[in-house]
DNA sequence: CACAGAGTATAG
DNA sequence: TATACTCTGTGA
């Protein structure tokens, strides 16, 4: 493994000036070290003594007084006389001073230790720096203190100003490797660090440009004159399925491009990226950089390199790509802005979207939010006038909008014990004779979501949170989507002992692929869910066979759902429509709409109109009357409509407490402290506190508060002054998501 | 009185 | 986060 290379700090006798350096560690301010004046930047990452060890951080102040701002209670400043001197910089690329104002930015937002957001930035794994491989050139040396033979010409008259690898010199001049270490030891020729092939070949903004109709010619025009102005703005690009997004904000990359600046395109889910990078290498003609939290090792290394010298000059990655160091960022795309998976749940609690707002305000650049079915914050920012509004009206081609129908499951329904209603078995065989492809969607994995004691009753339920256990019988096993806990399928109700009464209730997609194939016995069926498509290769796999018609039935999860294009696919029956809709979540209608456009997308997007079936128990809700009407503004004002009053998100803001601890009682005494001293304020209300609705999770008890406030109240210090003095234990912890997303 | 083991404080 | 320190109970 390569030891970071530590550059020595200037010569004694020069004046030292105090450095905060911010460690990776949940500290709440950065730590102030001592370094000759001058000798290092902000933004330099250094390594420091911390205790007995030493750790790497980021400078981030130099002789400057801890600004008031961000000066909590524990801030207290040391004498320089008793701080520790730094021990070097390392040979790495510089954190630009856009990406620090960001993490601070995040770090006071999310009421996070701003040194756990730089921890996202220079996790050490990418921060090792990359072996340099050596090479020759030509040195000083006296040319006649040798015998100049014509095997010692030739490789003089092969090295040039760039250095080559002993094994290129061999290679081009034919001599052997001990002619060239002759040279070397008289002094003929130098070693110098070989030019690094580049890791990415810079994309050609006219290799392959579309054909764009008059609409699109307009919005990528809109689009790539924000570019060109080079100032922060955002625009939301919304147009159905099929009507050639991403053709249209491929030209506002081709314009960063030509202004010779990085772009930054995120994606809710790496799941998407095979199919979009193959796209995007259509058009460029190389494949951009790809960035993501399971990319390791030295690929991650050398990739944030890249990135960090400016090399790489397109990155389309997860929420994660948010935190690389570019140098000349110019432009930052959201795509599918309205996804959940935007949100990260764990560890920091950020949005992916909002903060990738923030970080084009804060380096001042463009940002274009993507969308068929724009989220209601988005599309209130749009009627506020704080956000610009390019539409694409038209589906590209000839291609209709599908003709989304409802079979009302009360008048058709499904033979006891299945779950596909004779209407949507008739539609898939007709479409099976036409020798079209249909695809049924259900967002459950597994066989069934509960397995019930027909005899007591009994629920098998998770030991370590309160959900059910799911079936999965091809595994012959019962696991929590939760833990990930696995148990055996028992023979007896463990907790009547009788015999063979444990029912499968309800359907997951291993259930109704069973119902499939008792229905189409000839058919050729895949199925398609996250854990059954472990890699994205199996599910390129998955995709490519879709489209070689090497499949006629695809039966999937959310998974389908995403922007896949299969030309010869006409019909897509939704299994359970109602799936989503409980819960007293607040989007839950709103997601629900937007899956299901999403999937119903899925439906004829060639030259062949398609259908699509709703399965629904509830045909007057207004989320099916949306989506069989396709009006999704109109569902969209009736949620505003909805909101509006109680001053529910996007018309105020929500903070959620998350209390947890390791026994009930624990969890209830800091949640009942919590509930007792919440903040009593004009435009502030607190909900709870109550127990989660997922109540024990992976073994731990939790509560929730809710803290709703109006738009124009900052919940961060009404949050900081709350938590002021609760004392914990080591068992219990108190989580703060902003404005969250999930209320599990 | 030595010594785990748990819990807590702290790093500049 | 990693480490040192503090407290407590145990057993020789």
């Amino acid at each position: 493994m390569t030891e970071p290379s530590l550059l020595k700090l200037a010569a004694d006798g020069e004046r030292t000036v105090r450095v905060s350096v911010l460690l990776p560690l949940p500290f709440a301010t950065p730590l102030d070290y001592l370094a000759p004046e001058n000798s290092v930047s902000p933004g330099d990452l250094v390594s420091v003594p911390l205790g007995r060890r030493e750790e790497t951080g980021c400078v981030w102040d130099i002789d400057s007084d801890v600004p008031a701002d961000f000066a909590p209670a524990e801030a207290r400043i040391v004498p320089l006389a008793r701080l520790k001197p730094l021990l070097g910089r390392l040979d790495m690329p510089s954190l630009p001073r856009d990406l620090r104002r960001f993490i601070d930015w995040l770090a006071a937002y999310t009421l996070t230790p701003p040194g756990l957001v730089l921890a996202m930035a220079i996790r050490a794994r990418h921060t090792q720096p990359t072996r340099v491989q050596l090479g020759w050139v030509r040195g000083g040396g006296d040319p006649t203190a040798l015998r100049m033979t014509e095997a010692r010409q030739r490789v003089l008259d092969a090295v040039g100003e760039d250095a080559l690898s002993t094994a290129t010199i061999t290679e081009r001049t034919g001599v052997s490797a001990g002619v060239v270490r002759g040279l070397a030891a008289a002094g003929l020729l130098r070693e110098a660090p070989l030019l690094a092939p580049p890791l990415f070949a810079l994309p050609d903004p006219i290799f392959h440009p579309p054909r764009l109709s008059d609409d699109q010619q307009e919005a990528a025009q809109a689009l790539t004159d924000s570019v060109r102005a080079r100032a922060f703005n955002v625009t939301l690009l919304e147009g159905v399925t099929g009507s050639g997004k991403t053709e249209v904000y491929f030209e506002a990359v081709a314009a960063c491009l030509a202004e010779g600046r990085q772009c930054l395109v995120l994606l809710p889910e790496i799941a998407l990226s095979t199919q979009w990078t193959d796209r995007f290498a259509r058009r460029f003609g190389v494949q951009p950089a790809l960035w993501h939290s399971e990319l390791g090792g030295k690929k991650r290394r050398e990739t944030w390199h890249a990135i960090a010298q400016g090399q790489a000059a397109v990155v389309v990655g997860a929420r994660s790509a948010l935190f690389l160091p570019f140098p000349d960022l110019g432009l930052i795309i959201v795509d599918e802005e309205h996804e959940s998976a935007f949100k990260q749940e764990e560890g920091v609690t950020y949005h992916g979207r909002d903060m990738a707002i923030v970080r084009a305000r804060l380096t001042n650049v463009p940002a274009i939010l993507v969308s068929a079915t724009p989220s209601l914050e988005t599309l209130t920012n749009v009627e506020n006038g704080r956000y610009r509004h390019v539409v694409l009206h038209a589906r590209h081609g000839n291609a209709t909008l599908p003709d989304v129908r409802l079979i009302d499951m009360r008048r058709a329904p499904p033979e006891r014990g299945q779950f596909l209603s004779p209407v949507l078995v008739d539609a898939i065989r007709a479409s099976f004779e036409r020798e079209e492809q249909a695809m049924l969607f259900l967002n459950r994995r597994g066989y069934a979501p509960l397995t019930l004691c027909r005899s007591c009753g009994h629920r098998m339920e998770c030991p370590n949170c309160s959900s059910w256990l799911v079936e999965h019988r091809a595994r012959q096993i019962l696991t929590c989507h939760h833990c990930g806990h696995v148990e055996g399928l028992p023979e007896t109700c463990p907790s009547c002992a009788a015999e063979s009464s444990l029912v499968a209730v309800g359907p997951g997609i291993e259930r109704v692929h069973e119902e499939a194939r008792l229905h189409f016995p000839e058919a050729r069926i895949l199925v398609m869910a996250s854990d059954t498509l472990g890699s994205p290769s199996a599910t390129a796999e998955a995709v490519r066979r879709i489209s070689a018609r090497e499949i006629d039935l695809v039966i999937g999860t959310q998974i389908v759902a995403k922007g896949w294009h299969f030309p010869d696919l006409t019909l897509v029956g939704v299994v359970d429509a109602d799936l989503g809709l409980g819960g007293g979540d607040l989007r839950a209608a709103e997601r629900t709409v937007q899956l299901l456009h999403q999937v119903a997308g899925r439906a004829g997007r060639a030259e062949k109109p398609g259908t699509v079936l709703l399965q629904s128990y509830l045909g007057d809700h207004p989320v099916m009357k949306a989506l069989v009407s396709n009006d999704y503004l109109a569902f969209m004002e009736q949620e505003s409509a909805q909101r509006k009053p109680g001053f529910w998100p996007p018309y105020g803001r929500l903070a959620a407490l998350i209390v947890s601890a390791d026994s009930a009682e624990a969890a209830d005494r800091v949640a009942g402290l919590l509930g007792a001293r919440a903040p009593d304020l004009p435009g502030v209300q607190v909900l709870g506190p109550a127990p989660a609705p997922l109540a024990i999770l992976r073994g731990r008890h939790r509560r929730r508060l809710l803290l709703r406030t109006r738009r124009n109240v900052a919940v961060q210090p009404i949050i900081r002054q709350w938590l002021e003095g609760v004392k914990l234990s080591t068992h219990e912890r108190i989580d703060i998501d902003i404005d969250p997303i999930s209320f599990l």
